[in-house]
RNA sequence: GGAGGGGUGGUCGAGCGGACAAUGGCAACGGGCUGUAAACCCGUCGACCUUCGGGUCUACGCAGGUUCGAAUCCUGCCCCCUCCA
């Protein structure tokens, strides 16, 4: 797309596209307007957690749009809040964190780099670090800071108005969070402030003190929370619904076709650039059976893998995937394996667990027991089971539905 | 400073002297049905070892104690929470 030619209104339906929620609109298009008039990019800050990332889905909808920022010429900030990241973010009951040591910072740094330049243009993105200016507050400037905000507009955030009903306790420091955020957005002087529709509060605080300092305040604009495989919760690691960006083409392409058919509605819309009416028309499609769900999955899933790998790797995905889980065959490669052999045999649950595709004998045995190992085909469920294998030959193992490997054998030297 | 409530397996949450490795839900895992969709059904679910009959070890905040026997009772300590100041 050239971006660079886009009127005020489809810079805006560009920006919009995907978004929860803007503050406002009015002040988003005098900002572009302004920006086009004097040729000068506009500053779009977006926070970050400093603790170590391992960016899923639900993160890229969010730096998705950041994209769309730099895709219009824009200054995108990735600060990473290394000082707020000892307060810990109010916003899902966080607790203090101890502060992580400048080489655990960096190195984080460093990964996030590699993870979300899979998105962002990286000559484009400026990585910034909120310790820089929040670090070198004196004591008397963060009082003046708090002296900008009311404790009764603090506690018009829902969060804490529950927790005030709730009789839940709520740290003071904890008060401080939203206020150095804010300034963030002040020393920056970020024209825009990007986030969750979670950070919808502490965005809006960015505004109130910038106006404070006498800055323009910032616009908003909130991303939607991203459900997870589940469909249910929130994408997140701790509840192991999350597809990681950094996982293998197979992985990705496999978990997003496990996801139900609602869901992938919502998938196409926040981490796709088809526009809107695209998706409305596959739906119809579906919907009056013109197009198989699955297809249309399979296409999704290939999309994706494609942002995270290449084109390329989307296409043996999907060639994996309807191999391995339609047509139930063995993958075109696998893990290769040669064991050692002292004896004449070889117990099966002492096979499994020594490729590690179980974490110990017992639990590869209580895997047989269920039924999940098959050699060559064909389904073991005797947990003693030994194999006498011949030397020259090879075998397939299968461990759930996933895990293939070719095993050989030699004779222990 | 005072008064009270509580800490159980990945999680929520029962148990409140023996039959407790600890009910149940959720999550997870494996299988079935399918489109690796949903829904549904079955099984596993502290760890390890097992000749599949079982066995060993570790566990109900921490440390001791009472008892033949404690997650359950007592003492001390630590931590969390609430209310009043």
């Amino acid at each position: 797309m050239k971006t660079n030619d886009m009127t005020i209104d489809e810079q805006m339906a560009y920006l919009l596209k995907g978004a929860a929620d803007v503050i406002n609109e009015e002040e988003l298009r005098k900002k572009l307007e302004k920006s086009q008039r004097t040729g000068k990019p506009l500053t779009v800050k977006v926070g970050f957690d400093p603790t170590a990332p391992d960016l899923h889905l639900g993160h890229t909808v969010l730096i998705r749009k950041m994209k769309h920022f730099q895709d219009l010429g824009h200054r995108v900030i990735f600060l990473i809040g290394d000082f707020t990241g000892l307060i810990g973010d109010p916003t899902g009951r966080n607790k203090t964190r101890p502060p992580l040591s400048r080489e655990a910072i960096l190195s984080n740094a460093e990964t996030y780099k590699k993870q979300v330049f899979k998105i962002l243009d990286a000559e484009k993105t400026v990585v910034d670090f909120n310790s820089r200016w929040l670090g070198a507050l004196t004591s008397e400037e963060w009082i003046r800071l708090c002296a900008k905000y009311t404790v009764a507009r603090m506690l018009e955030r829902d969060e804490y108005a529950k927790r005030m009903a709730n009789n839940q306790p709520i740290s003071i420091h904890e008060l401080l969070y939203p206020l150095a955020q804010a300034y963030d957005s002040v020393a920056l002087q970020a024209d825009f402030e990007l986030g969750g529709t979670d950070q919808k509060f502490n965005l809006l605080v960015g505004r109130d003190i910038q106006r404070e300092y006498g800055l323009e305040p910032q616009v908003l604009l909130m991303t939607p929370i991203l459900e997870g495989l589940d469909g249910v919760e929130k994408m997140s690691k701790s509840l192991k619904n999350y597809v990681g960006i950094m996982e293998a083409p197979e992985e990705i392409f496999g978990k997003v076709m496990s996801i139900t058919d609602q869901l992938m509605w919502r998938y196409y819309e926040l981490l796709t650039d088809l526009p809107y009416s695209a998706i409305e028309k596959m739906k119809r499609e579906v919907e009056s059976g013109a197009a198989h769900p699955m297809q249309v999955k399979a296409d999704l899933a290939y999309r994706v893998v494609s942002d995270f790998h290449s084109g390329e790797a989307a296409e043996h995905a999907r060639a994996h995937f309807s191999r391995v889980f339609q047509r139930r065959e063995d993958p075109e490669e696998m893990l290769e394996f040669t064991i050692p052999l002292t004896g004449n045999e070889i117990q099966l649950a002492d096979l499994i667990s020594q490729v590690q595709f179980a974490p110990s004998k017992s639990e590869a045995r209580r895997l047989i027991k269920s039924g999940g190992v098959s050699i060559d085909g064909n389904k073991v469920e005797d947990p003693t089971f030994a194999l006498t294998p011949d030397r020259q030959s090879e075998l397939v193992l299968r461990v759930g539905k996933r895990k293939f490997g070719k095993v050989k054998f030699t004779a222990a030297g």
